[in-house]
This record gives structure tokens, C-alpha cells and sequence, in this order.
DNA sequence: CCCAAATTTAATAGCTCTATTAATTTCATG
DNA sequence: CATGAAATTAATAGAGCTATTAAATTTGGG
């Protein structure tokens, strides 16, 4: 059960609390089984990160900024709309492809807890604005000449994260009610990143 | 805090739980809550429903068959095949509407315990598989026909529940984020549905 | 009005968890 | 190899939770 590694203590404390809380989200995590999997005493735990909520906040923030980041860098203003869209949709579901369980973990801490969901929320505050603002005018334009029908930003972020989240976050219920092998899972999965584009494309048609 | 009714005790701890359960999962939410809330002693939760579990299923068994049942009525072989997946979501949607608290509830428990994923796998299997075929069999006679494009049910169900659900599940989180009124989100939500069936529909088109 | 059953409460055992403190061990370095 | 800092452990306080038990209270039918 408790890991032999040539990694300091430290480390391992953070690999295998991450994997915890990925699991099994914040509250249902113990320090206590997280030494139990490091192999080494819980005080030890509590001796480097001292409480379990800094310990929570040093990893959750760490792949609040990878996700943000991977979101935000991915946009290339030269290329035409279409193909921006195309590519947000990709990458974004791409990234779920390397982060499997962060939708779920996003999920469960920012809606049982009000603290977490009001930090993120500031930190959201601090983007730069002007890029959902360019977002806006980019789509506008579009509408005014007749290329996309008329339908707001909101409306288009909501669908792209409504078709590239769900299949990541019902995967562990999909698969035991349809008795899918992990195999054809990924199968499943990269054809379901086509399909995607191609609702999101179709659903923007004048 | 505590609730003033003429509803039997039994009652009230029923609906008090069920509140609290859909608010947090089965684990953050304590008998000792439940007591306070209700008005009463904490032993009488445990005398009614013997354990916090007992009590959980209860609720939770009771929100499955609602929803199940929903659905499996819902279907009406002699409309035309589109006219028959417009009304799916359509009231596929209107449950969400009802219990929006639902979504989550079910991801939460079934992601987070084995042993309650289980127990709904089982009755999942024992529906009536004939649905799942005729479905399948009708989609099949559509593409045929040439007026859908080749899409596999399973794909269609998972747009479906896409679509559905997301609006549902990250609305305290979309809310906060971009400062939205309760008013505001349920004409969004209400547009939504309309959404939804298109981007259905045309993700169909051959 | 009485009493037995149903309801409700008080008390508490036993568990797990977080966090802290003090003691012990490890280890690099002068 | 002595020493002090860093790492690790043992022990435990203190809190909250579930579940049980026995006692107290309420209530409805005869």
C-alpha cells in the first residue's frame, strides 16, 4: 500500500494527496490516510503543510492555474473565427483528456464549498476583461455578416463546456451501467471530441 | 432555524434531510444537522430511520424512481422520430427544471461510493432492455431513410444529457462568476431549452 | 381516567478526524 | 565524530459524528 520512492517526503505527501482528492474530493480525504499512503506518520503531514485545507489550497490552486492558463494562451487571433472556435473546443477538451477527474473535483469544491467557489471567483475577476470583450466583438461581427446566427458568448461558452465536461465527469457511471472496458472508453472518447466540434459548428449556422 | 409545522416529526426529518442531502451529499450532511434543523432531539432520527444511511436511501431510491420513470413514460411510438427526441429533451429538461438540485446529487454519490453506484447499476439493468433497442432500432430505420446522419443512440443520448445537465449543475458557480440574479438564470435557463433542441436537431442533420 | 404504545429526550460509548507538542531519530557539515 | 538543524514519530487534546440504551413524556383507545 504505502509507496517506496527515492522522492523527498514532501513530494510524495503532495503526489498522493492529489490523487486523493482527485478521487474523493476534500472532505471525504483524510491527513491520516493520506500518511497511511505516503507510509510515514500523519503528524508528518501537518508538520509540512500544517493544516489540511493548505495542503488542499496549494494543489487546488496549482491546477486552477493549468487549467486557466492552458484556456487562456490558446487563442490566436490571426487565424478566422471558425477556426478559433474550432481550436477552443479542442484544446479545452484536450486538457480534460490529460486532467480526467479535475472536472469532477472542480465541481464537488466549488459547490459544497462557498469559500472556495468565492476565491476562484475573485481570481476570475482579475482576468483581463478584454478578452471576453474581443471574444464578444469577434462573434458580433460574424453575426452582422451572416456567417454565425445570432447567439450570445454566453450561450456558445456554455455549450462548448456542457458537451466537453459531461463525458468526463459521468465516465466511472457510463462505464459501469453500459459495462465499457477503459479500452473503449478512450475510443469512445476521441470520437466524441469530433463530434463536438462538429455540433458546436452546425449549431452556429445562420 | 428549527421548523414550525403540523407535518408529523417523520416528515419533517424527511424533508429537512432530503434538503440537506441535495445541498451536500450524503457525507457532509450530520444526523446531528438534521436534529437541529428539524427541531428535535438527535436520537430521533435514529429511531425513525435506525441509520443516516437508511435514511439516505430512502431519499435517494425515492429521486431515482422519479426520475426513471419520467423518462421511460415519456415516449410516444406514434410521433414521427424527431417529433419523439424533441419531447425527450423537452422533458428531459422540465424534470432538471423541477429538481435542480438532482444532477449533482447523483453525480456526487455515484462518483464517491461504489456501493450506491452498484445498487443503481443493478436496477438499470434490469429495465427493460427492449427501450434501449427499439430506440436503437427506430434511430437505424431514420438513417436508412437518409434523414439523420449515421450516429450511434448511445452518442445522441449522451448530447442529450450534455446539454441537459450542465446548465443545471454549474449554475451556483456560473451564477456567481458572472454576477447572475436568480430571475436572470431562469430565463436563461428557459431560452436554454429551446437551445438545446436545436443544437440536437441540426447535430442530427445528414 | 388509565394504561400501553408511540414518541421524544438525555446520556453516553465508541469512533475518526485534525492539529499540536514534545521527544526522538537522521543527517550533513565543520 | 560532535552538533545543530531538519525530519520523523509518539502521544494526546479536543471536537464532531453515529448509534444505542434507558428513561421520560405524550397520546389515543377502552
Amino acid at each position: 500500500m504505502d509507496v517506496k520512492s527515492d522522492q523527498s517526503t514532501e513530494q510524495q505527501i503532495i503526489e498522493v494527496a492529489e490523487k486523493l482528492f482527485m478521487e474523493k474530493g476534500f472532505a471525504l480525504t483524510s491527513t491520516t490516510e493520506i500518511a497511511r499512503k505516503v507510509g510515514c506518520n500523519q503528524a508528518l503531514v501537518h508538520y509540512y503543510f500544517r493544516t489540511k485545507e493548505k495542503l488542499f489550497e496549494s494543489i487546488f490552486e496549482r491546477k486552477a492555474q493549468l487549467m486557466l492558463s492552458a484556456i487562456l494562451k490558446m487563442d490566436d487571433p490571426t487565424q478566422p473565427f471558425e477556426e478559433r472556435l474550432r481550436k477552443l473546443v479542442e484544446n479545452h477538451f484536450d486538457i480534460m483528456v490529460e486532467n480526467p477527474q479535475l472536472p469532477f473535483l472542480f465541481l464537488n469544491e466549488l459547490l459544497t464549498n462557498p469559500k472556495r467557489l468565492e476565491l476562484l471567483t475573485q481570481k476570475f475577476q482579475m482576468l483581463p476583461l478584454t478578452l471576453m470583450e474581443r471574444f464578444a466583438n469577434d462573434l458580433q461581427n460574424e453575426i452582422d455578416k451572416g456567417r454565425i446566427r445570432n447567439v450570445t458568448p454566453i450561450s456558445i461558452l456554455l455549450t462548448v463546456l456542457s458537451l466537453n465536461l459531461t463525458p468526463f465527469i459521468i465516465r466511472p457511471i457510463f462505464q459501469k451501467m453500459t459495462n465499457t472496458s477503459d479500452e473503449l472508453f478512450n475510443v469512445i472518447i476521441q470520437q466524441r471530441k469530433q463530434e463536438n466540434i462538429l455540433i458546436l459548428m452546425r449549431s452556429l449556422m445562420p
